[in-house]
Formats: structure tokens, sequence, C-alpha cells
DNA sequence: AATATCCGCAACCGCTCCGAC
DNA sequence: CGTCGGAGCGGTTGCGGATAT
């Protein structure tokens, strides 16, 4: 059962908002604040839906809003902060004043992540994309269409004459999706991380692999491969850690210690204990029954099992520490399953994805002829 | 000059979270 | 404890201007 409408889509207004209605919400706001939303266009006297006020005035109204172009620190602290927590979006504006989410977003969509595709960073995993081509190599030779389905489009279409395969994409983002949203520790963590990388590592390349929501980071920092990268566009040092050397990179199997990075920021710590408490019988409860659907919990756990995390680390592996064992169990089978196979996470991505293709032939259908 | 294509941005959509009841 | 509904988030769409052909 579907929740219902928050108004009458049929009877409201769209699209553009015109001065007329921006100086109705300025007035409003102005003289009552904000309050409820879904009040406001009644009250203001608009035919507009609460949430498209919300947004009116989030995104372009609000009086503490810059309104001209991002800087270059700004572009800096972006492709950093992306680089470390992924594509949350909203946690990346609040630490830029007067710019929101959405500014954010598409700053990024419509500039930073070409301005890394041409200098040959994949936007994805902030890694060269030599690097990734090389990893994507290694798991089978050269790859086949299938498990191009997994690879990062925006790389692809930078490399490969590809066609438009929605389900490449929708993989990805809804499995980052679901791993962000679904689990609370998530938030915290790349709360903290924020945090932190503001307070206390400005020249130090944060293990990116242990928070950032996106598989294909495994995959690729499943071997290591050196590679070169022309990644001369940005100045600061932790920029780019392609830039400088892969050296910089903290290594999967690192002696990267959670405890001290933790201790080392009173206010990260505090939330670290609260985070002791995490239930991951919710987490995983939440998780889609479908094999596509590749949790946070079992990414990180995949990477407690390749010497990850000694201390249970700000996010997930907590879950070892107060979780229920039996599902802990279950996990680290899963985890051992994976990485029994050899190439572990990839190999365990490609069983999944031959079962799905077999249960659902479909898949398989022109559309994915290149 | 006309048309096609590209690009950037504002707005929307669908989903989850979370507090109130 | 379950339900409801507002708020917030990330991804996507579509419009309008800029640029290329």
């Amino acid at each position: 059962m579907g929740r219902p409408p928050c108004c009458d889509k049929s009877n409201v207004k769209r699209g553009l908002w015109t001065p007329e209605e921006d100086a109705k919400i300025l007035a409003y706001v102005s003289n009552h604040g904000i309050g409820n939303w879904t009040l406001v266009p009644k009250k203001a006297g608009l035919n507009r839906c609460g949430k498209s006020c919300r947004l009116r005035w989030t995104n372009y109204l609000r009086p503490d809003l810059k309104h001209d172009n991002f800087t270059p620190q700004e572009e800096e602290f972006i492709i950093n902060l992306h680089e470390a927590i992924g594509s949350r979006w909203s946690l990346i504006a609040k630490r830029l004043p007067g710019r929101t989410d959405n500014d954010v977003k598409n700053y990024w969509n419509t500039k930073l992540r070409k301005k890394l595709m041409k200098m040959g960073i994949d936007p994805v995993t902030h890694k060269p994309v030599s690097q990734v081509l090389s990893d994507l190599g290694s798991i089978s030779g050269l790859p086949s269409t299938n498990q191009m389905s997994f690879v990062n489009k925006d790389l692809m279409s930078n490399v490969l004459p590809t066609r438009t395969e929605p389900s490449a994409s929708q993989y990805s983002s809804g499995m980052a999706n679901a791993g962000a949203k679904k689990n609370p520790m998530v938030e915290h963590t790349q709360e903290d991380q924020v945090h932190s990388w503001e307070h206390q590592v400005q020249y130090q390349v944060i293990s990116p692999e242990n928070v950032q929501p996106h598989f294909f980071s495994e995959s690729a920092s499943s071997s290591s491969s050196s590679s070169s990268s022309n990644f001369t566009g940005l100045s600061s040092p932790q920029s780019y850690s392609c830039n400088t050397s892969q050296a910089q990179i903290t290594p999967p199997c690192s002696s990267f210690d959670w405890s001290e990075f933790l201790h080392s920021d009173p206010f990260m710590w505090s939330e670290f204990q609260q985070l002791q408490q995490c239930d991951l019988h919710k987490v995983m409860s939440s998780l889609k029954p479908s094999g596509l659907m590749l949790s946070e919990v079992e990414l990180s756990n995949n990477n407690k099992s390749n010497g990850h995390d000694k201390q249970g680390g700000a996010s997930e592996c907590s879950g070892d520490v107060a979780c229920d064992t039996s599902m802990g169990d279950q996990i680290n089978n899963q985890c051992e399953g994976h990485s029994a196979s050899g190439n572990s996470f990839v190999d365990g991505i490609l069983d999944r994805d031959s079962e799905i293709r077999a249960t659902f032939p479909e898949l398989l259908d022109a559309s994915f002829d290149y």
C-alpha cells in the first residue's frame, strides 16, 4: 500500500518559480519563520506543493546562500570529501557555507566529474583509470559484457564505445543507496570522517575503502597494480592520492589503526562509543533479499576479512562488539565464502551475477550488445 | 540563419528516516 | 509497538541558453 501524496499533484503548479511566488515565500518566512512546510502554500497564498516550497527556499531563496561560482578551494574540498565519503551531498554541503546539497551535486555532476575523467581519474573510485582498468582486466582477462555491467558507467563510457545500459547504473547507485540509507551507522561514520578530515587529516589520505559506499572500489582495491597518473590539476597534496603517489593511499591491508584514528578526535571518539550499541539485526533485516543488493555491512565485513578494521571500525565493525553472534556468523560465513575463492569479493559478485542471469534470462537480451 | 546538439541548473521523484501520537 | 506524516536525502528529469554544424 503506497503512501498518499503530500498534495494533489494535479492541482498544484509545477516548474519554474516566478518572482511573485518567490516574493510570497520570502514574505511568509520573514513573517512566520520556517515551520510546517505543508501549511506554507496555503498560508502564503501559493498554489504549490509544500515540498516544492521547501526546496525552493532551501536551494534558492535562503538568504545565506552564495550564488557565485565555486572557488578552487571549495572544489578541492568537494573532491576530497567525495573521495572520503562518496556522494553524500548533504554532508559535503554542510561543510561549505552558503552551498546546498543540490549545488554541490550539480557542480560535481557537471564539472568535477568530467574534470576528473579528463585527468584520467575514475570519479567513482578516485583512482587512476589505468589502475581501474588493470584491476578489471585482472578479474578474468578481458572484461566480459556481464562484468562490464558492474563498472562505473562514466569510466566505461570514457574508454569503450558503450550503449546506454540502465541496469549498470541502477545497480551501482541502488546499492550505494541501500547501504547508505539503511545502515544508521554509516551516517555517523561518514559524519565523523568529515569531521575528522576537517580537523586533523589535512594532509593524510584516509583509506576510503573502509567507508566508501561504492562496491567497485572494492574490486579496484583488490589488487595493487601500480600506475601513473597525469593528474596535476589540484594543488594540495591530500587532494589526490593518485596525484602524488599510490603509496599515499592506505593500502587495504595496512596497519591503519582505527582506534588511534578515533582517539585523535574527542568528538569522534564519543560518537564512536555510542555507536557501539549498533543493532546489526536492524541493518540486516533491512537488506533487500535480491542478490543484487549487497550492503555496506557485507562490503565492510569483506574488508574485515581482508584485514581491515582491526579495532572494529567506526561503523560497520562495531557490529562485532555488540551484535548478535549468529547474525555475525552468517555475515562472516558469507564473507568467507567470497574470500575462499581467491578473488573474494569480485568472485562473489560474479557468482551472484550468474545466478541472477540464470534466473532472469531476459537480462541477456539485445540491450547488452555493444 | 536555421537546426541540432550539448550543457548547466532548477525542480521533481521516490525513498528512508524519525518524531509524534 | 505500530502507524502516520513531515522532513530530508540522493538520483533523475526537463527546460532553456550556449555552442556547433
